[in-house]
DNA sequence: TACAAATATATGTACATACATTTAATGTTG
DNA sequence: CAACATTAAATGTATGTACATATATTTGTA
């Protein structure tokens, strides 16, 4: 329900590509430059919309969602709030207060580290591990759009945003 | 100074590009769709912590920074809440407030319109007008990384990312 | 004209981001 | 070993996102 409401709020898709000039209501850009760079944060919001919707029936944010992926990755070992952020796509993010949330609806643990007092380790519960489970068939037949991509251009696609960051 | 804190964090740029699965520490994918979709998180994430970085020093946000630029597209003319959000890139984020500081900081001023009171108009003021031609050099200066690209190579993304969104 | 529907904006709430600062524990070194 | 630096995490603050809901005004219509 919310999915729609959103997708149409981007624009709604029609036979032909929506181009991002008709997306948004800008006819022009300077140059391609600003263009790639309009269209890179538009449609990555786009993305992470519909996400975030496939989300809500679960009552998990994306955020969150990625910290309970890195800390099935480690169980049964336990992760630190370091191994979080270095593992986080956005490193700058808080992920103690973000593990203070799967705490709270008992998807994770916190203890303190036995061997490092300054550290605490956590862990995923079994009702974490369930609920990744329960989320796995959603999460994995939800369209993102890249599958309208043929492996090939999703490569080409990766080989570009790497020369970006370079 | 913050700008290299972040970018470094982000992982430094060496003479090889730096691939995404370097970046993260995750050697592999499942398939070239979820490197690409994680990439376009990663590097747009990339992109507007430098934006961001170089508004600091104006002491003005990104978002900010848009609804001022629509604003001085319209000067002379007022603009309303809901032309924002129709130019806006992020048409859930919630433009009323986003005005408020920037009447806050008396870049903008908020009138009720008078051929109809539902609405408000709002324009960009003189200072406001002042910051903006004042970012311009740092704006334009800024390396958010898309020039590491040809102008084909540009357009090439920006017709990757239409695809994604059909 | 009264009353419902639509419109324009504002406000409330939970969550997350982007920092700076604080607290506690551990390592280092003179 | 005491003083200081470093490390790990938590907390504080301002901002923004993603909604749901509320308020005021205008429009449509019975």
């Amino acid at each position: 329900m919310y999915v729609h409401i959103f997708v149409a709020s981007f624009g709604k898709s029609t036979p032909p590509i929506m181009k991002i000039e008709d997306e948004i209501k800008q006819p022009t850009f300077k140059d391609e430059y600003q263009k790639a760079h309009i269209n890179l944060i538009y449609t990555t919001g786009w993305i992470q919309l519909r996400q975030a919707a496939a989300f809500r029936e679960f009552d998990v944010t994306l955020p969150q969602y990625n910290i309970l992926r890195i800390l099935r990755g480690q169980h049964p070992k336990p992760a630190t709030v370091n191994l979080l952020i270095e593992r986080m796509l956005d490193k700058t993010s808080n992920a103690s207060r973000i593990v203070d949330k799967l705490v709270a609806k008992n998807y994770a643990t916190r203890t303190v580290c036995p061997s490092n007092r300054r550290a605490v380790d956590i862990h995923i519960t079994e009702a974490g591990l369930e609920l990744l489970h329960n989320m796995e068939s959603v999460v994995s037949h939800q369209n993102t759009g890249l599958h309208n991509l043929t492996p090939e251009e999703a490569a080409q696609l990766s080989d570009l945003l790497d020369k970006i960051r370079d």
